[in-house]
DNA sequence: CGGTATTGTTTGGGATACCAATTCGGGATA
DNA sequence: TATCCCGAATTGGTATCCCAAACAATACCG
């Protein structure tokens, strides 16, 4: 693989990881000396990366994006119709192979793994029902927005029973693609969507001292 | 504006005009000749292009990307929940003078005007309208649909009757927004995105044999 | 002492040099 | 004449160089 894309992988986990605060300035010659890359693989990663937005320029500077909490509320609008496009056209499309690959995921992040993996699979569901569809536009869309909520529900305190029901739901939408009800899938999905929104923005209005402590650059919440 | 972003609108431009066309190859050397400037600029652009999709790697080598005449049906079954809500949120969001400013729009676009024009407009009606959902991320997907839906609607041969209808179409759905009335405008998108879906794929179906002739890399269509 | 001008340092933008890999052509050979 | 092989030319990938602008510190003047 060429450096480029190298050096794009790992910075993009540093930065989806928090490794890299949001509206931490990056400044080439870091990154030089950070990757062992002269500047050519790095300017052509943060270009990429700013395609992402994952990276912004502030003046000429380079910044890793700001979380920005307002869009929480505008991503789940945008995630509704999609989504619950995309399990309509899921239950006509998925097989069952399909499905069961899927239940496997699920199936493998047990109580006792990692958040690490919990965020993961956390993510993957959604991208991976998307992919159901059929529709790469959708897939692509879907993922795209949740890679934009990922850092935001890294923030997230996790409790146990919020877990939980979030992994129920998860179990539902699939269960009703399974039965081939993509009406009630699609209900599902967009309640699950608002679910985890008001989850999201409950937990990070409770500890939104917490976030300001850790020093990011956190803006948006009202 | 930095010589980066000139070479990339330069080149954006020339793309979506099939001053090149799709599948041409793109040596970094013959841009260094062609734009007047070092590799380090032309490579950010294409690089920055590549995540637009208007530009894909073959191998070691950069291409223009081709047209994927299959990605017309996915297209329309994209747009179709993402254009009815936006229009759905236009009706709540919406101010009068939006309205009028798209209105305006429309009335400047007059039947003696040149193809460049209805082009621009008939891609620029569906952007504003999801602006006016006040969703940037519904503008911004829909925007990279039309997009990617440009070039092949200049292939598309347009009659004046069909061109006709389409500007009607556009007209009835702004009509509803002004009306506040939220489920016509959406029945009313999505019948339109349906009608310039059909009437794209028969215009391309009975025209295939010039496409090849024209030399264009032009796929997907069955 | 405060404000301003100046200079020195750091940064990103662009140009260029170099390299490895791939391509293409031509000539030797069967 | 067809084929194969080798080398020259071209390509993109990377490293480095130079420059102008931004910023900071400092020194100088009022």
């Amino acid at each position: 693989m060429s450096q480029m894309l190298q050096i794009h992988d790992q910075l993009r986990e540093m930065i989806l990881s928090l490794d890299l605060g949001p509206g931490e300035r990056l400044t080439e010659r870091w990154l030089e000396s950070r990757f062992e890359g002269s500047r050519t693989p790095i300017r052509a990663a943060l270009v990429r990366l700013e395609g992402e937005e994952l990276v912004r320029r502030d003046g000429r500077n380079w910044i890793v994006a700001p979380i920005d909490l307002g869009e929480l509320e505008a991503l789940a609008e945008f995630r509704i119709p999609l989504e619950t496009t995309a399990v309509r056209l899921a239950c006509a499309r998925a097989s069952e192979a399909d499905i069961a690959g899927i239940e496997e995921m699920l199936d493998a992040c047990q109580s006792g793994a990692p958040r690490e993996e919990w965020h993961r699979v956390g993510t993957d569901f959604h991208v991976e029902i998307a992919r159901l569809s059929g529709n790469p536009f959708i897939v692509k869309a879907i993922g795209g927005a949740m890679t934009r909520l990922s850092r935001a529900r890294w923030l997230e305190v996790w409790t146990e029973p919020s877990r939980e029901q979030a992994w129920r739901e998860h179990r539902r939408i699939l269960g009703f693609i399974k039965a081939n009800d993509p009406e009630a899938a699609a209900r599902e999905a967009a309640d699950h969507i608002k679910d985890t929104r008001d989850r999201l923005l409950r937990s990070l209005n409770e500890d939104r001292r917490g976030l300001r402590a850790r020093g990011f650059a956190v803006i948006g919440l009202r």
